[in-house]
DNA sequence: ATATTATGCATAAGAAAATTATGTATATAT
DNA sequence: ATATATACATAATTTTCTTATGCATAATAT
């Protein structure tokens, strides 16, 4: 995914995230977003990517749709209403941890 | 560690960044120091804290001093110099990680 | 008195999430 | 013809953590 192991567990937050952005996406445009996005910072392998879509798939957080696009096939994912709440909460999450990160390696952040 | 996954990657970080600040410290005393400094919300289990001490310890980045405190023994650890180079490179990508973490969730921190 | 909690180290089994390596297939550019 | 891009997928392995267990001493609560 990365240089830095910072990012391990921080997969399906982006994917949910992501999907609250812009609708509905399919595996490979989120790659390509994302490393769009951070600059090509941060590239989401396939065999990371496409096992995290199916698990948040089977436990209710994205639903599927499949679409030929010419001859080639897509899978759309959208987020369910349970995976909306589901992305509030990581965001949630999210904060709070970068907040503690930020008060470990800074001490002064805890006096704000 | 904590209820979400995001710590999954960041003890080294943490560990490196505590001993920079705090020049030696031993294992149980790190675990208090992270548990009072995040108010209780994150606690590093022992089964993470001693195989990672001694990771780092094998890859040239801490060393290690026994200590006898009354009958009870304690293992101080410290930065070598490589381990505090090596903290400098963390920190870095600790707010790179953070950085993009950030513009992922909410595009407009892109436009700063 | 004695049971629990705190202090202090350690490892082993298992789970979760990633990397790396493949595999299939079409489209496009050199 | 060959490489790159698009688009999916899985399997073997590695990394990192959780959970469980083990040993031992000290302090505190009942």
């Amino acid at each position: 995914m990365a240089n830095s192991k910072l990012y391990k567990g921080s997969l399906q937050t982006i994917i949910l995230n992501l999907l609250e952005q812009n609708d509905k996406m399919y595996g490979y445009e989120i790659t390509q977003k994302v490393k769009q996005i951070t600059n090509g910072e941060l590239k989401i392998t396939e065999g990371a990517l496409y096992p995290a879509l199916h698990k948040l798939e089977a436990e209710g957080f994205l639903d599927v749709e499949i679409i030929n696009f010419g001859n080639r096939m897509r899978k759309y994912y959208k987020l369910t209403e349970q995976g909306e709440t589901e992305n509030v909460n990581r965001l949630v999450e999210l904060q709070e941890f970068i907040k503690n990160m930020q008060i470990m390696v800074n001490p002064k952040f805890s006096l704000e």
